[in-house]
DNA sequence: GGTACACTAGAACAATGTTCGATACGGCGC
DNA sequence: GCGCCGTATCGAACATTGTTCTAGTGTACC
């Protein structure tokens, strides 16, 4: 059984969701197709396990960023952990927070994030509302990055540099007169890095988050 | 070839993405599977085209939106268009943006919403991020939304109060001790409504965002 | 009349998730 | 020893999906 959801996980991470099939899998592990459905139900089962998996490192890598002073800074290190993760395993952006019944990690590490808001000392109204604006944002921009590479870059026939770069050919062929901002920024968007775009994005979320708190 | 992308974004509002089938839409539009494929090389680009031709629509509502006092204003009122249109077709959060080869209208659109940013005199490096963080939050709560309805609620059997109620009863169930946070909130989200979720999560974003413009 | 071209349709193919029935293995009561 | 039941596995089959091949329409133009 953990054998079953282990070798799901490396089958997702080396060439992301549309390689994990019951038969690769079954292959992988020395056994019939069949045998598989003995210990999940269905392929959404699976993909449920798999992901509430991996979501437990997340959990006990998020352990330490709870009590210090600052509850916004712990929100902060908590979402870059999670996004981190996201980025090492790019399926997870897709799977992390279906409700689909049980999810008990998942769970677990919405409560945490709502632990630090708790803090705040904000009303339950507003709490709800920025644990679900915290992880939105995480799940947003990590599925950005989740649906990218398109065959080319997991093959290594054209590595990511030379991918985004031709993204941004793209885009400075595009009319400046129509696109202006795109033009604007486009110099940027050849030599983004998604962990700091995204640290960047956070970082306008909570200062939103602790001017609430302060009034 | 109007009605085929037609037809096909009637199926998608119909019964979601996996009643999009190229047999059904053969049925539709009286004709065999074969002829579909004279007009579109796959279902990807099915899917392209039926995104960008919603899109159009999305595109033309945020027209008016363009040149208040406030940008920041400006910027709340396309982003919230964009969130009722998902809200609408929540299929439409799967697929928008994604960096196939060709989507005319959501390139538009990135570029409407970034020309607000633009006119809050920030550097390029910062509106790039600006613009990164206001549509990647307005794909992660619309993609959360996307998912959830499990066919109870397209069938009609349940409606959608009963299915938060009977979700918002799981929640209630957890041990108070464990999870205080889930309790502190439990009763917001009995009651909660998405839009309203989402609005509040935007102010926190554009808040921060004006607070930096301000600087 | 003939030819090129836009378009249609049926049949087939490969791959997927899923189910069914048969077959082991291993302990337990008699 | 022997039958029996719950756990576990497997091979073969089924339905449905996206996709391709190939033959066949019509229609306009020369």
């Amino acid at each position: 059984m953990e054998a079953v959801i282990g070798e799901a996980v490396a089958l997702l991470d080396e060439a992301g969701e549309p390689a994990l099939t019951f038969r690769a899998l079954a292959a992988r592990l020395g056994g019939g197709v069949a045998s598989i459905y003995w210990y999940v139900a269905s392929k959404d089962e699976l993909l449920d396990r798999a992901t509430d998996y991996v979501l437990a490192g997340v959990l006990a890598d998020t352990e330490r960023f709870a009590g210090s002073d600052d509850p916004i800074e712990d929100l902060r290190a908590i979402a870059v952990t999670l996004f981190d993760a996201i980025v090492d395993r790019p399926w997870l952006g897709a799977y992390f927070m279906r409700d689909t019944g049980v999810q008990p990690n998942g769970m677990l590490l919405y409560e945490r994030i709502g632990q630090q808001v708790m803090r705040l000392g904000l009303g339950p109204r507003e709490s709800f509302h920025a644990v679900s604006a915290v992880v939105g944002f995480v799940i947003g921009i990590a599925a950005d990055l989740g649906q990218q590479p398109p065959q080319e870059i997991l093959d290594g026939t054209v590595d990511r540099a030379a991918y985004i770069d031709r993204h941004a050919d793209q885009w400075r062929a595009l009319d400046p007169e129509a696109f202006p901002f795109v033009h604007y920024i486009v110099e940027e968007f050849a030599i983004h890095d998604d962990a700091e775009q995204f640290r960047a994005g956070l970082d306008l979320l909570l200062a939103g988050l602790r001017q609430q708190a302060a009034r």
